[in-house]
DNA sequence: AGAAATTTGTCCGTATGTATC
DNA sequence: AGATACATACGGACAAATTTC
């Protein structure tokens, strides 16, 4: 078969199904997905090309692959929302999130200190700087 | 040729090596990088692979490909991203939440690129520093 | 414990389509 | 119109991690 691929490249239709089957829960979160040898022969596509669509989902976080396992559906993560604030900078004691604990290796809860650094440039948002540092460094 | 990939895979190694000459400027912001054809002939690696090593950097935003022309160094994450000691960064594309979207005066879950640093002391996670920026600055 | 099968990872080479200069 | 350069797609081969027998 020759090349043609006129409209949407073969990837992406295959990504955007692959997507649908896992929004509509037809792929339900944490379930593996067919390998990629089945779907090449459902979609008649080189591996390749099911890589590339595979890759796709990978980076929008829609799925997760695991070296001689497969490709998960990944369940959607809730991201840790902070109120904002509109000064140059400020300083503020937090808790820590499961991803700063697990970073500074202390329980989910302790309290940190952020400091926020809000850029701007024309009066427009261009650039949010957050950094975590512990009460005690170095405990 | 048989295909041996000790340790790094060879696209890796090709896009920490273009990585290193953006960030050390040896490649100026806004400039065009090599065409393909020549990486392919100073790294002997085929076209596939240069395109995996390309196609690292776009996910990170260092650089951006126009379709006919060529892949240019982007300004985005132009930085200071060298430190003494030990530190890991990584880019990845996460939705802006209520406090980011505020800031950056978009809907919320509007994606935003964060780059997140990781600093030790002897080992110790002592300070980590979200940057948030949004996909489009202007470029 | 070990071997085989399965599955994803890496790499190559080639051909062709499409956009830009 | 031609040259250049990136995009898409195919096929094959071998490596590495995991599971299964």
């Amino acid at each position: 078969m020759p090349t043609p691929h006129y409209g949407q490249p073969r990837y992406r239709v295959i990504a955007d199904e692959l997507r649908e089957r896992i929004s509509s829960g037809a792929i339900p979160p944490g379930a593996l997905l067919p390998t990629e040898s089945a779907l090449t022969a459902e979609f008649r596509a080189s591996r390749g090309t099911i890589r590339q669509a595979i890759a796709i989902l990978r980076d929008e976080h829609m799925v997760a692959t695991e070296h001689g396992r497969g490709t998960y559906a990944s369940p959607f993560w809730l991201n840790t929302s902070l109120e904002g604030g509109e000064s140059e900078t400020r300083h503020r004691q937090v808790a820590a999130g499961p991803d700063l604990a697990a970073l500074f290796a202390v329980d989910v809860g302790t309290t940190v200190v952020e400091r926020e650094t809000v850029r701007r440039m024309h009066g427009v948002v261009c650039e949010v700087v957050r950094t975590y540092r512990p009460l005690r460094p170095g405990q």
